[in-house]
DNA sequence: CGTTGGCACTCGGTAGAATCGAGTGCTAAC
DNA sequence: GTTAGCACTCGATTCTACCGAGTGCCAACG
């Protein structure tokens, strides 16, 4: 920052209005092309009324601004990471989706019913169809959930399956192996106690079962209770689905090295990874970071755009895509917030 | 075929063993420098006791045969399918893996408890770990699984969570909006009912609940039929986990373009798609699909290892990787079997 | 003073020519 | 049947020349 050119608009957070315009073209020409764009190009298709040679001048400002630069020298311009940030800023309120994607993702919101998970990794491929990029959807976090049920099932002789269901439709399991083999008596009493004892608590705070004078049926209800607590910490962030991974691998040209995608379809691999860097930038009110504004190493070449969705007037969950820096970010925020909204409606509805 | 030459060795189906050991040595350097290799290279890595000139002849009618073929005239040979073919049925009798290896597939199964889901889902990664290539699980077939209980819980007043407890450890749920709202009772000894005349049945073929009398318990049973009978239908296939994409991508120059891996990422997002594939080339006995023996255009590069696994000695599920020709087979079905058969036997003890 | 046309200069991309070398097929000798 | 020798092929690499889009700068203009 700190520049010490004397030239004119020194306040860094905003351009006149011409060097706005011809910033809005260069992202708007490379988006589309993928190519550096000259000032000729810009002086051309935009209607500023000017000669390609004052774009020129105002072009060099937004360089030395950090807007735009040159891949080499004498080369057309394209958009720094802070160039994108600014047309993110400015250019981008009212996102824009076509008429066929909106209604696609009427008509999926309008049909969905299933299984939440189900229905969560759908979303995150609709989202990729419409986005042309890769689609992240993280599932609504599981702490808040309450008990509403507890079944055991008796799947062999000493095999129980352990099945809680939840207030927000989910339902955790897990198979015990016993050492010590419970009659059916014994595991209806275990159900029935814990299913009393638990209902309506958080299903991370279990509290411990109470004694019930049988030691069969004792041993059993601690164990589910290890269980569950085992599931908790196993699991302690939302589930998180990802959608339309190819599109990383076929938007290879905007990446660096071919190896990138690689690593792309590495990271999006570590669930916790994921999970835990979504949720960092949208506790800071981040909706968007473009490349370099992310700490990860291997998103140094892209955007993550985010939209939290809301269930009953919570934040619930977050829907977003991942893609090339170089991407249409009027589409992709208006897609991400579409789909985001009627996530969070559709969820309202059915939860 | 009826090549009319009157050379040695007529029968197409077996070669005479110099030239079986020219063909293994061109596959094993091919597989390991990724470059033609010439007559030179094999007479010397390889303890043959003949000179270039002798191997060269051999690999003249190497290629008639087309076990071998020359990217371009006057280049080193590379292995046909034909040779991976060969290769494949005569030198890969005892798959080998690593000791590494072979003790992280050990130690996996010795710790892995969890739901089914996950289970299959990091045996996916582990496979794709040990194989360094792409790893697909196909899940039991879910058809089998017989009714071990039914649960219904209201979530909200409307809506009720259908649970079904299925004897191979999974869970089926639906989420069922109710235009009349049954009270508790109703959902309770619905649930009952239903669990009575459920238990032990085949879950793709549920009965029609019996009438109660109550028209309220009726409607929501039949709802409840209704629902499985959906799941049944929309998901009439195995569950499909797949490990280790990203290797798809870091593959990329075992492929003929950068696009197939991004075709390949694609086919593979459809479930359906590769669960039927794998079944087909299970049911034709063949654990081993070799690029153009696929009929799949995207698979023309690629190679399919699989290996089925057994719980109680029933056919269960499918392990396999997905690579490209240009892979290491031994070390591959080495790993597939093992972690095929591990896998079986774990299940068999839990499930 | 901002804007504009003119102009020399830069540099990636492409095309063509020259060169290199691994590897082959063929032939003749062993 | 095996081997050494040799001419030949052809992808890969390097070098050169050249084109042209685009820039920076300057002087002129309203």
């Amino acid at each position: 920052m700190e520049s010490m050119g004397s030239m004119e608009s020194m306040d860094p957070t905003d351009l006149d209005e011409r060097k706005a315009a011809i910033l809005r073209a260069v992202v708007e020409e490379y988006v589309e092309t993928a190519e550096p764009v000259g000032s000729q190009r810009v002086a051309r298709s935009r209607k500023l009324g000017v000669s390609s040679a004052t774009v020129r001048n105002d072009m060099t400002v937004l360089e030395r601004e950090g807007y735009i630069t040159q891949p080499y020298t004498s080369a057309g311009r394209i958009p720094t990471d802070l160039g994108y940030r600014y047309f993110v800023d400015h250019f981008t309120r009212e996102g824009a989706l076509r008429v066929a994607h909106k209604r696609a993702v009427a008509e999926f919101f309008e049909s969905a019913h299933r299984a939440l998970e189900d229905l969560l990794h759908e979303t995150s491929q609709l989202l990729s169809r419409v986005t042309d990029h890769t689609a992240m959807v993280v599932g609504p976090q599981p702490e808040v959930a309450q008990v509403r049920g507890v079944q055991l099932v008796t799947l062999h002789p000493g095999v129980v399956l352990a099945v809680a269901v939840l207030s927000n439709g989910a339902v955790e399991k897990y198979t015990l192996e016993l050492p010590d083999q419970p009659d059916e008596a014994q595991v209806a009493s275990a159900a029935a106690a814990l299913e009393g004892q638990w209902n309506g608590c958080a299903f991370n705070e279990l509290p411990e079962p109470r004694p019930s004078g049988d030691d069969g049926i004792d041993r059993l209800a601690r164990a589910v209770r290890g269980a569950f607590g085992e599931l908790v910490v196993a699991r302690p962030v939302e589930m998180l689905y990802v959608g339309g991974t190819s599109r990383l691998a076929a938007e290879h040209e905007s990446f660096a090295t071919a190896e990138s995608a690689a690593h792309l379809l590495e990271l999006l691999e570590h669930q916790v990874v994921v999970v835990s860097l979504v949720r960092n930038l949208l506790d800071q009110g981040v909706n968007v970071s473009i490349g370099s504004e992310n700490e990860i190493e291997e998103l140094r070449d892209c955007a993550i755009v985010l939209a939290p969705y809301q269930v009953e007037g919570e934040f619930a969950g977050t829907v977003g895509v991942l893609g090339p820096t170089r991407m249409d970010y009027r589409r992709t925020i208006g897609a991400v917030a579409a789909v985001s909204q009627q996530l969070g409606r559709l969820l309202t509805r059915v939860d």
